[in-house]
DNA sequence: TGGCACCTGTGAGGCTGTTCACAGGGGGCC
DNA sequence: GGCCCCCTGTGAACAGCCTCACAGGTGCCA
């Protein structure tokens, strides 16, 4: 595409900015207010694994994702680790511990090279504070991070494993919705095992019972959702026989 | 108390507002502000067993418990429920789908006999917007609200029976610490089995396990914390052996 | 002062998902 | 090209938790 040409050539900043301004997040903030923000943040890149903070942590910066992402987890003393969210390209993070003056509840990490903006909570906070508008948004931010935990707790709580991945791999189509090629989810077993917190072999089972079907296709590092009709009736009746 | 006494005869509402008054989302708020804020509410009280509103409502209003405790859970088709907070008195609830005009994601019933306070959509987001002050409260209710769930998910992914057991004693006590006398958590072993998603029948003899070391004690309708040290090194280690 | 509803306590047996131990394949990097 | 790492795929044995089926206790309310 020659409008990519001449976005790289003739200005970082501007196409950089575009991807966060097109989120949902900032898609209707006043045009200052949003300049003025960008002009608090500093610009890193980070090679895959690189760690971002860790649990624990006093919350000093807020994150945007511009390329990459960025996988929210936790693990435990004894090797387990579960991933809470993966963050992608215009999504935010790490707002938590920046807006309550709290410790991080997770680690983040690079979960590929990415590029990131960073803002001081120092020159964030007395921003947010000055423009009503801007807390408002954070409080919708806030609100749909909620509805998605608490998602994963009724999911993790009521349901058996095929319940389980069949809801985490509708949750994850359900947020690329806006590209129409969809229903094909990059993420590894391994990673969706985690988000479920099971087992990459039992995973590994209950999707290869799908595949023979064909309600999914499975692929190198990838998901394909063939019938998200079939999965939403095995989460709607609670469990129950998936098996064969 | 004298001062009970009096406080009951001169005057209802003034008694009543005290409890929303002290608590930490409000204790620091402009007077004014805050008596607006009840000029909207309406009071109602309820029966143990009433339900609230139900998962998949539009949230038409926000509550607050000023007596008695409210129930927030979810249940499954297949008749499982999960128990996702308990409010107390002096606590609000259904915020969520009021800030941000979506639907209810649980529902809520009247865990005993409750005196609430509610606060219709209309009058309340016009009033947050005109008082930043209110807004950044509302974020920092919002955030306590994500650390405990995320909390929740950790623990439920990560640990096994004993540790989410132990995790979940120590965060009831953690709620309560105001009071020094605390340590005494009025729960029956039903609702906290329905808390972290196990059988009552495995929680029950997980607990007499405990109760036999001395760590807890049984009574009817409430479990107390006597050697909070020894569940959080349950806790911290990862699951493994809590058993004998 | 029963009766009833709800809470606690306990055991035997079965199922779901884990653990462990492998084999094969793709793709990036030197 | 060749190497190595990570991702995928699969089976056997085991463990933890659930299911089911009870018994006893407490306290409210008629």
């Amino acid at each position: 595409m020659p409008q990519d040409k001449t976005g790289e050539t003739r200005g970082f900043s501007t196409s950089k900015l575009s991807v966060l301004r097109k989120h949902p997040y900032f898609v209707d903030l006043e045009p200052e207010a949003f300049e003025q923000l960008c002009r608090y943040a500093k610009h890193t890149t980070l090679k895959r694994g690189a760690a971002i903070f860790s649990k624990g942590d006093p919350g000093t910066s807020l994150f945007a994702v511009i390329s990459g992402t960025v996988k929210i987890s936790i693990s435990s003393p004894d090797g387990r680790n579960a991933i809470l969210n993966l963050i992608e390209a215009g999504e935010i993070f790490g707002e938590i511990a920046v807006l309550d003056a709290g410790s991080r509840t997770a680690d983040a990490t690079a979960n590929s090279n990415c590029e990131l903006f960073i803002i001081d909570r120092r020159e964030f906070i007395p921003f947010v504070r000055s423009q009503p508008a801007l807390a408002m948004k954070f409080i919708e931010l806030l609100c749909g991070r909620l509805r998605w935990t608490s998602d994963q707790v009724e999911q993790v709580i009521l349901q058996d494993l095929p319940g389980r991945l069949a809801s985490a791999l509708l949750r994850l189509t359900e947020k690329h919705k806006p590209e129409p090629q969809s229903r094909v989810i990059a993420i590894t077993q391994q990673e969706i095992s985690e988000m479920v917190g099971m087992t990459r072999e039992s995973i590994n089972k209950q999707l290869r019972v799908w595949a023979t079907r064909g309600w999914v296709r499975l692929e190198h590092g990838a998901i394909v959702v063939l019938k998200p009709e079939e999965l939403q009736t095995l989460v709607d009746s609670g469990s129950e026989n998936g098996s064969e």
